[in-house]
DNA sequence: GAAGTCTGGGAAAGCACTTTCCAAAGACTA
DNA sequence: TAGTCTTTGGAAAGTGCTTTCCCAGACTTC
């Protein structure tokens, strides 16, 4: 009974792209109206609730047309005809560190909660690759793309990336950085230096006293925010990092053995090795075991996160705790977040020291030094 | 020189929704065509190259155009007007589990590179989730949707997700399952019960004689899979799998240590345990240092995945190891893969019985068994 | 009972693109 | 030199949706 000409239907079947894709389906708002005897403008007020009223006898014979017709709003029509739409971008380096699958955890739950499309690149090694996704972010018109890993110091690097960031943001879509505070955007910024100084001082509070750092790749500024930190921790108990004693690697495992390795090779036997992030820690206890130097006895060994996964690992290692799941979770609040102030905000996220049995406390010496 | 009227942008902006994003970008196609002179027909035959010849005259106006004003194609309306997108959907249980973050992270490099947009949902602990996301997948017109992780054996809510993903199929989408053949398309299938089979083979050929399994959730067909290999493979040394040794927990590494908690209270001392997942095995083994077992000698332990990050554990932990961060290569290529053959592939993926540490030889018995 | 105010439906314009179809101009053949 | 074929540009129709604008009818108000 509710039954009416499709003219319309036919007309548009007729031609067109969409007779490739009409397989089975491919039913458009127009179908919904045609069936249920409505016009289309009526159809999509249905639809879109609160746009203005319907009367309930057409709503009616309009959501059983949808059901019938098994109707889903084509999103990027939407998209299109309203100017907005539901995608956020995600940049991580690469998806398969925990430290960063951690917060995207957080960011997708948040995110998938409020209907939000979360779409995620791994830039992985390519510097450039930060810029590309945001173009792209940009060409999709996403509603904000979240960038999250450390900077590198390559200036002309981040100043492309700053323009892109900049065109981003000028056509409507909000910019979001996990990371040190450095896009002029907003930014959740995890206290590197303070964290890595307030583990100096526990270390130095345990008794060691000689330290060396498996810091990670010469550019990444997070790495030398901790190694830089760390450092000041020590200065306050009167203990000078030596430059030698400070050795760079990748950012992973075997960046962390390797890293350990060369510390080995050069002869050095510090009581105390910090590995700025858990993840090169376990390749530094990786290639101690190696070397039959059992932690944290042989050497004491300390990192940097706090990774769910590397939480069991043996000797429980010493860490800095990063909230990383609640990060992921802010930067999704932020880019909710009606309100646009003139100035980026920026969120603090202060670490926070766990000792546990890597690094055990050394006996007390002749003299002990001055507290911090 | 090649100022033209903008009569035609102006009267666009004019009104509607654009106006509220104008701030400072927004440039549409019929700019560029302004701005270079040409018409609208021939800016876009400019940027989709191929679809007709341009003069080498009007396409260097059009490019020109397109870089002073910085002008992005709007992927949305492109999407729209061509019938398909470049998005491809994936679904995972959980992305902060390295299992599933290492599939995503080959999924994402392939995608990437071949300029695919990559958007992610955690479904979590939400049965349903699943299945809203292949319908949010269908409203979004993406070309492919993937599902990446065990079936649950709910009869019920494997029917509607089968039902949701033929509605996405008939709409011109591609589905891909990473995990049990169950929905009836193409699959990349770790082959799970042999695996756990030629484990368990190995490790009582190492001596071993009583075991036990901590199973991961009930309705969950991995574990099944799993647990039935292995008491399989014991099967051919003639040893059987007592079934109160059998001990469900969550799929998680807590999963793992109540697991062997409760294997612990019901007074069982296994020579070996079996945990179905390397995750399950950590929280196992951090359960029994806590009992003051040490592993392999007060208790061998083994797992299954291989996941990188926990290759380091100690002590290095027996496993079966799954190409994962292959796998996500391979779904991808499915994805891609133009030809579409009527029946869906199924692509099995061997696993590896990888022999460390944690479980080392047995020492011998009075009357060995007869080998499988 | 006329004037004014709601109400709710629909035609049509709009969003930013692609693609079809037409026409003019040039290149080529006979 | 006429006739055909091949380029190449542009007008307009198209994609699936939202939203503006108009209008008919119902309801109040004095």
């Amino acid at each position: 009974m509710t039954d009416v000409s499709q003219g319309g239907r036919r007309r548009r079947r007729a031609n067109g792209a969409a007779a490739a894709r009409d397989a089975g389906a491919g039913v458009t708002l127009q179908d919904v109206a045609d069936r249920a005897g409505v016009s289309l403008t009526t159809a999509s007020r249905v639809l879109n609730a609160g746009s203005r009223r319907v009367s309930a006898a057409m709503a009616d014979r309009v959501n059983q047309a949808v059901a019938e017709l098994g109707y889903l709003a084509n999103l990027q029509a939407r998209a299109v005809a309203t100017g907005q739409s539901n995608t956020v971008g995600v940049v991580v380096h690469d998806i398969a560190d925990p430290y960063f699958s951690s917060i995207a955890a957080g960011l997708i739950e948040v995110a998938d909660s409020r209907g939000l499309l979360v779409c995620i690149s791994s830039t992985a090694a390519r510097e450039a690759g930060e810029r590309e996704y945001v173009s792209l972010m940009r060409a999709q018109r996403a509603r904000a793309v979240i960038l999250i890993g450390s900077r590198s110091d390559d200036e002309r690097c981040r100043a492309d990336l700053v323009a892109e960031i900049s065109a981003f943001t000028r056509a409507g879509g909000r910019a979001v950085c996990v990371g040190q505070d450095l896009l002029g955007v907003d930014t959740i910024m995890p206290e590197n230096a303070a964290g890595a100084e307030a583990l100096a001082r526990s270390l130095a509070a345990l008794g060691h006293r000689s330290f060396a750092v498996l810091a990670g790749p010469h550019g990444l500024l997070t790495a030398r925010d901790r190694v830089e930190g760390f450092r000041a921790g020590l200065r306050a108990w009167s203990v000078e990092l030596d430059p030698r004693s400070v050795v760079h690697g990748e950012f992973t495992r075997d960046g962390g053995y390797e890293a350990m390795s060369g510390l080995l090779a050069s002869g050095a036997r510090p009581d105390c090795v910090f590995a700025v992030n858990d993840v090169m820690a376990v390749g530094a206890l990786a290639r101690l075991r190696a070397e039959g130097i059992i932690a944290p006895a042989g050497m004491a060994v300390a990192g940097f996160d706090d990774i769910l996964t590397l939480r069991d690992v043996y000797p429980p290692l010493t860490t800095v705790r990063l909230p990383l799941k609640r990060m992921g979770e802010m930067a999704a609040g932020l880019v909710l977040a009606g309100d646009h102030p003139g100035r980026p905000r920026v969120v603090p996220v202060p670490g926070e020291v766990i000792l546990r049995d890597s690094t055990l406390p050394r006996p007390p010496r002749a003299q002990p030094p001055p507290p911090g």
